[in-house]
DNA sequence: CTACAATCGGATAGGCGACTCCGTTTCAGC
DNA sequence: GCTGAAACGGAGTCGCCTATCCGATTGTAG
């Protein structure tokens, strides 16, 4: 279904010079201000913003469900490098923990993008199913090297691990102004994923 | 603010019985059908679905927004009362997390309607506060009566507990399809209230 | 039963947001 | 620099959704 037709990773002709950089322009934009004003916002906001008419963003996407999507697949790029990466550089029985900390420090609202995309009805599995793919192989990693090391219980498998990590970022969205009741809560959740494992508390 | 103009619970005048009538089905519908289709479903589909002409909705509930509040405000009711009657009724170790298993296991989108309001930019905390006290002092009496007899962590506070009630309906609804893994989803956010008290697993 | 007021219903106004059309501008090869 | 093609900008279209207006209907007091 989704041959890449994305000309910056592949595909037809290269892209004009000018094209190329409102292109990248257009997805950085795009999700600060997704982040900031929430997927609701509107893609007249978005090209004022990028200073860009609003026609250049159709140009390039040619729908809002592709933007958000291009802007989703992004951010699941970078969540599955740093995955690998923390993976090669933290101890086994860290990693995991690290890039939990990682996506759950990242403003919150970021993390909305797949619910979002959800409820726009988009099949966020196919969708985005290299850059999702990617991320679960990063998660699995980590998970395996996490339990070998004894340090997160065994009976745990990648697709509720991802849920939990979705679940947090909600969790800790509603406790925007009140930090150590946000750490107490991430405590549970850690707490819970040792459990069992000896080394939950002292 | 919001002096009380529900004439279905104190104010002004006496509804005629027909107005009153329409007013609970209107309720009971939008209840569903925001369940099912969303909170982004329209006015009017409420209308049709409840058998009623759009003005009678608008007559009722002065703003679609208003009406998504009604009906958050009745679930927050419920709640209450479900909250009071288990903490009178199981004993004190295990109301708590039966007040939880209660919350999860409805239908998930129907949890969806604080951040639903919150995204439309609704003052939750005003414009819910009776209900909402209601249900926080439930939560209170659950929190105390299950730490006092041990059987969750004595570090946990209502504010946390509410947005881990809130992240976990969240994180199911991800799991939509997959009974086990939403198992164990649930196992860990358990045995992390569990923590520290000597009673998280076997 | 009658009459009045409360309530209803659907057509319609009004606004907003996604998407398109076309004249204008900018890039890139020669 | 010239020229054709690629890319741009923004005014305009279309559809959807909230909210209102007013003639028709229905409950209720006497």
């Amino acid at each position: 279904m989704t041959t890449d037709q994305n000309p910056s990773t592949a595909g037809s002709k290269p892209l004009r010079a000018d094209a190329r950089r409102n292109r990248a322009r257009l997805l950085e934009v795009a999700e600060a201000v997704f982040a900031e004003r929430g997927t609701g916002a509107s893609t007249e906001e978005i090209a004022r913003e990028a200073k860009v008419g609003i026609a250049t963003v159709f140009r390039h996407f040619p729908t809002k469900e592709a933007l958000l999507e291009a802007v989703l697949v992004r951010r699941l790029e970078k969540l599955a490098e740093e995955g690998r990466r923390l993976a090669a550089e933290a101890g086994p029985g860290d990693a995991l923990f690290a890039f939990f900390d990682l996506v759950l420090d990242q403003s919150p609202v970021k993390n909305a993008f797949a619910a979002a995309l959800a409820d726009a009805g988009v099949d966020t599995r196919a969708a985005t199913s290299d850059a999702g793919r990617a991320v679960r192989e990063a998660l699995t990693a980590l998970l395996e090297d996490a339990q070998r090391a004894g340090a997160v219980r065994r009976d745990l498998e990648v697709p509720e691990l991802t849920a939990i990590l979705v679940g947090t970022c909600r969790m800790l969205e509603h406790l925007d102004g009140h930090p150590e009741a946000a750490l107490r809560a991430r405590t549970v959740v850690r707490d819970g994923l040792r459990a069992g494992t000896g080394g939950a508390r002292p």
